[in-house]
DNA sequence: AAGTGCTTCTTGAAAGTTGAACTAGATAGT
DNA sequence: ACTATCTAGTTCAACTTTCAAGAAGCACTT
């Protein structure tokens, strides 16, 4: 990294945006918070695991794999599935082609949570977002979305930007 | 609230957006807190509300105030202000007119850092969005980004959709 | 088989967040 | 004035997240 003499800082326009962007999305994250507080009894990146786990391939994963997809360390895995284990919902089991891994394993009463609590979460997420937005607006927030998650991967061949000289 | 008979579930390009738009606020997020916990000693969501302080008409404003601006809870921001008072970026203040009333002031302490670290904050959002968008997709992202927040604001009479009947 | 280094996952303490309960001051109605 | 109600802000306990450190297994080299 290189620093610049003076720092290009955000036009208006930008400036507007950027406070949009924080304020949709931590309304939004508070939002779907409360709601699967409230429904499902666990904060939603929580509920976001089990999701991860109901779709893979015998509802299990390897740790690592699952702090991957949803984008979060190893360790703060390392207690989340400690909680919904000890909620019921998720188990460990030792895999057994390498000693040091673990699969968390979401269990029957996982699957019924999620099941139960799926409709209101749709619902919710529908509300916030697509439900307000025209199809057109979706296509373009999906494309924004897929660019700005792209470019913030920790692994991906990142470091340069797209080449501005 | 009507409980309807079968949820609507998110279509393919839905969910595809959806996930998206998770992976990367979950990793913009993540990305500026270690940023600035680095180079200005603060979480986001602190420094956020030191900028909201300098933004405001005597570098000051009332605890509650803050709170809907920065689109906190009072209570998180009674622990916020009292980390950062202790760090001594923020001093409080009984409020003259409202003996009920704290004004959050920013030391000259607090302006200092924010200046010191603004310019790289500044990079590092360019560099995660405006620098990765064309200009048609910044503005798209701002109306996207407003008709969401607008959606979730807890006070505005909300509650009702864009009339689908 | 010993050594080095890497990966997997966990742990513990410190920091931050949440929701409910609480104090104190303001407001309105009677 | 009296009471009820509301608002401003804080505090406590329970919970979640972070960061650094650590235990254990793998893998490659010599």
């Amino acid at each position: 990294m290189e620093s610049d003499g003076q720092p290009r800082w955000l036009s208006t326009e930008e400036q507007g945006v950027w406070q949009a962007y924080l304020q949709a999305t931590t309304l939004l994250e508070d939002h779907l918070d409360r709601q699967l507080q409230r429904d499902a009894g666990m904060p939603h990146i929580y509920y976001a695991l089990l999701v991860h786990l109901s779709r893979a391939p015998h509802r299990q994963m390897r740790m690592t794999q699952l702090a991957k997809n949803a984008k979060i360390t190893r360790s703060r895995l390392s207690h989340a599935i400690a909680r919904l284990e000890k909620s019921g919902w998720v188990r460990r089991e030792d895999c057994p082609s390498d000693k040091r891994g673990q699969n968390a394993i979401l269990t029957d009463g996982g699957q019924e949570v999620l099941m139960r609590s799926a409709p209101g979460h749709v619902a919710a997420v529908r509300l916030a977002i697509f439900d307000r937005l025209s199809p057109e607006q979706v296509t373009q927030l999906g494309e924004i979305m897929r660019v700005m998650a792209k470019g913030l991967q920790p692994d991906g061949s990142d470091a340069d930007l797209p080449w501005r000289r």
